[in-house]
DNA sequence: GTAAATTATAGCACATGTGCTATAATAATT
DNA sequence: AATTATTATAGCACATGTGCTATAATTTAC
């Protein structure tokens, strides 16, 4: 992906973020009790795809947030409570 | 994109729940005084992209949510402070 | 009403998200 | 230790997110 042609620095993969983001799912699945493979198939998503986000390999698109929280009955920024650190 | 062997309906694009993010990201900029163009500077994105966000165009990243959150200093979960409506 | 500011749209290139399928690796159970 | 369950990874095809650039449309300011 392009640097931005202004010198501001561009966030393409914001690995904190999705790491947070990663740890709260996995603790959201497991206290709702659904397996990976569970919830992909709940979700009308694929096993690898989940594995994908909570490992941290992917970028996800929001919509797929929204079907993660669809399936596992929380609100969507259940998934996002935590704060963002501070960027370098 | 290809619709899941299972009997589970696939949200591929999430309309209803990109409409209410939509939603609240211009109201959060607006109350934070951003013009479109402005924010996307800051944000180190184009204007075009949050254009697209906020007429719902596009599935935007999670990551692209978080440089937008940064930007406008609120907690992401701000951004999803909302009910997804039921799936039909 | 005109000019300026803001927002929306379009087309292109390119990177990557996602499903599918399969396999490997790890963890839990027996 | 062996078996089963769960998680992680890999490669491929294809759709699409994103930046760039430009233009059009709409809104706001004067």
């Amino acid at each position: 992906m392009k640097k931005a042609t202004k010198s501001k620095r561009v966030l393409i993969f914001d690995e904190e973020g999705l790491k947070l983001l990663a740890k709260h799912l996995k603790k959201v699945r497991m206290a709702k009790g659904y397996s990976q493979e569970e919830l992909a198939y709940e979700s009308g998503m694929t096993l690898s795809q989940i594995a994908r986000i909570e490992t941290v390999k992917i970028n996800p698109t929001v919509s797929t947030i929204f079907k993660l929280a669809r399936t596992l009955q929380v609100p969507v920024s259940d998934l996002f409570d935590f704060k963002l650190p501070k960027e370098n």
